[in-house]
DNA sequence: TCAGTGAGTGGACGTATGTTCACTGATGAG
DNA sequence: CTCATCAGTGAACATACGTCCACTCACTGA
């Protein structure tokens, strides 16, 4: 369950007017043709589960026999797209940690953040948004765990930034599920809509930073005491 | 586009034992063995634009070609899968509205009702959250409009219900907006969720009462003139 | 009573699929 | 230099698919 390292970019087709190049690399290059061909034909609006393995070596460029090097059948490249995709969360989490809370307009600066992140990994936000409820079982339940992991790291960093401190633990993490929720909704709205709309990309920027603000509004006030019942 | 009243409960396949019956009658019968054997086969774990016109006229017990007399293809089968779970949304919207909003215990007891409402639709809310996001591009734009519908619809009858006076009808819509979401993706889980494990029945019970209650928390405390700038 | 309608049938078609197999030929280790 | 390795090839297979067609024959309406 390997991962490469490359950018998720679209080249796709593999090039074999490459320079000649090292045994391994080599395989690892037509390895990720096939992950890109099947970002590509996601993109072009398909669903993941309804991709053939014909279909996906074609986009890459390579004969159908190839595809069994690399993968055993197209669920197993589907899981390996589940792990890539949730390194691109984990890194997501990285950089916003790097770069600390914003402390003027806070919310609204990070769903800009989180807007243009999406933006610039379009295809694996698309695979998870899209397979997360609905493809094959297996596949919704690795994206399950890739997820839950998320809002586990999520809730440990609002922890330390103690912006709740009212919070207790299952709660901050009840409050960081809502919010994972609502934003993974919120990048289908993203991806969906056509570039170029400035007005409804504003309208749809205020609706989701009025959403966060509301369960932060609503994350404030809890008390954990009203609950114990 | 029209629509079976009959229950979405799963003969599925045509008895041509029936009792001879008129012509019209006749055809709705197999028609709706169509429509209940594509949600019987989501119903094992397949998405919906996986699937095939011969396989669910198999599953139907009807021959291939038979499935022209009532669609021109599985597209068009599944936006009146589409309207079919609109209804059952709008139904749901309508039964609440007759019980009224209890009193006590109000948010704990809606999301009880829920529950047991998404179970016994279960097949309906199973294509709705599956198709919502990630299915084909018509089928996914189509549950928008139905769900938009249904937002609208929950904003005008808790306008009516007064529970949130401070609230302007576009942070009203917000708020329903944030709560169907939210209920939408627990759906997932309570249809994820085996049956029999009391212990994990009551977190998850729980766990969808506080997000709900938090969101509630949030739209009270709410005011509309700190979105102004 | 009788003709016409139309839901359902069964066979055939071209094309697509997933998987198998023996093969080629450049790479890289000794 | 030599030779085994193995990523990628290309032909072949059984099977499935969507769609077309001519057909049946029970029901309907006049």
């Amino acid at each position: 369950m390997t991962v490469r390292s490359r950018p998720a970019s679209e080249p796709s087709v593999v090039e074999d007017d490459e320079a000649t190049l090292p045994r391994g690399q080599r395989k690892q290059r037509t390895r990720d043709a096939l992950i890109d061909a099947a970002l590509q034909l996601m993109n072009e609006g398909r669903s993941f589960n309804s991709l053939g393995l014909r279909e996906i070596t074609r986009v890459a460029g390579v004969v159908p026999t190839s595809f069994y090097r690399h993968f055993k059948d197209t669920n197993e490249l589907g899981l390996v797209l589940v792990e890539e995709s949730g390194l691109t969360l984990r890194r997501m989490l990285r950089e916003a940690r790097r770069a600390g809370a914003p402390m003027k307009d806070m919310i609204r600066r990070s769903v800009q953040v989180y807007k243009a992140f999406v933006l610039s990994n379009r295809l694996h936000f698309l695979f998870v948004a899209g397979e997360r409820s609905g493809g094959s079982p297996v596949i919704r339940s690795a994206i399950r765990n890739e997820v839950d992991q998320f809002i586990d790291e999520m809730t440990s960093d609002l922890r330390h930034l103690a912006i709740f401190p009212n919070l207790s633990p299952e709660s901050l993490r009840m409050v960081c599920e809502l919010v994972v929720n609502t934003m993974l909704h919120a990048a289908t709205d993203i991806l969906d809509l056509p570039p170029g709309d400035e007005a409804q990309a504003r309208a749809q920027e205020d609706n989701h930073v009025h959403q966060v603000r509301l369960i932060f509004l609503g994350a404030q006030l809890w008390r954990d005491e009203n609950e114990k019942g």
